[in-house]
DNA sequence: CCGAATTAGTTTAAGGTTAAAGGAAATCGC
DNA sequence: GCGATTTCCTTTAACCTTAAACTAATTCGG
């Protein structure tokens, strides 16, 4: 599956040389895209810990359970985040360890575990995420409202079009999307 | 500093509730890029894995010594990756370890070390390199060259915001972008 | 020259991340 | 019922990453 997945190169003995290929436009535009998401995800993570000496990953987890009250499966949870069963069992437990949530086996079934914020872990997101909000604003903000909705359109297009060339590819790729959900 | 930094909150007393200011717009628009950008990197990465069992940094390093085929300084390497010293130098390890890239310490000046690909490494790392082009290009293919380059664009506006609102915000934010040099 | 400051890299401690292997509970098919 | 399979989660090994502390070499000011 490895070897053929990436394109059909028939044409091996092609006389429009392979090598003249060059997707100069494609490979632009995704460095771009690469530098403005490293460069707002450094900064919010830098701010992350100066004021709340916490990190990404962990205000991206908690993001997820306030919006679960009644707490979460640490499968959806892993799910939702994109990022590996493994990952989330970490994070939980060193948020657990600071009091920020809390864990519960379930009753119904003793594999499962529901894990939820503390009352304290919500007070301490709420004041992250009026903060977080602020600082992705400052961030954008010399891009019109206008633009804004724009790109945000346009990236659509571009998600669509990653989803499309990457769908059937690997196992299980029908994550949700986090965005969306918001 | 950090306190401040964020905006002139003058109006504290204000009547327009502070609480509900929801910079929605901005919030979305940040998470689909975030989606897009972590959705083609983790694609990037899981093919780079199964096709050339390297790693997406490793990737990077090795781009970055292409285009300087006399050599080139660690910490200049670490500036232009944007990255910290220390993981340039484990980094810099590994791939020595591999055979692809070579270090020699400085003639003139014994702190520093000079690393550069091997001939076993240039070659690796064309054929990754043409890979990767097609891989990009196959993702980013539902949009038209025209969508590319009018993103492109977009992005280069959002840059200059991000750019606008953290520069002299930490020290020596004068990193050079990466994307622009290639 | 020589002490102070700067600069180039490394080390360390802590954490984030994954794929792969594994353990334990629940479910499925007879 | 009960063995096989699936599902939920954890563990492990390896790697990436950073900030901060550190070493060693260079340069700067007298």
């Amino acid at each position: 599956m490895s070897s053929t997945r990436l394109r059909e190169h028939v044409d091996a003995e092609s006389k429009l040389d392979e090598d003249t290929v060059n997707h100069r436009v494609e490979l632009r535009l995704w460095l771009r895209l690469l530098t403005c998401a490293n460069l707002i995800e450094a900064e919010i993570r830098k701010r992350l810990r100066e004021n709340f000496d916490t990190t990404l990953p962990r205000f991206d987890l908690m993001a997820q359970l306030e919006r679960a009250p009644d707490g979460i499966l640490l499968g959806e949870l892993s799910r939702r985040m994109m990022v590996s069963n493994g990952n989330v069992t970490g994070l939980v437990e060193r948020l657990v360890q600071e009091g920020l949530i809390e864990r519960q086996v379930s009753e119904r079934d003793r594999r499962a575990a529901l894990v939820r914020l503390t009352e304290r872990g919500a007070a301490v997101f709420a004041k992250m995420a009026r903060a977080h909000s602020d600082w992705v604003a400052e961030l954008l903000a010399g891009l019109s409202a206008q633009d804004q909705k724009a790109l945000w359109s346009r990236l659509g297009d571009l998600k669509l079009s990653v989803r499309v060339a990457t769908e059937g590819d690997g196992d299980a790729m029908a994550q949700p999307d986090p965005e969306e959900d918001r």
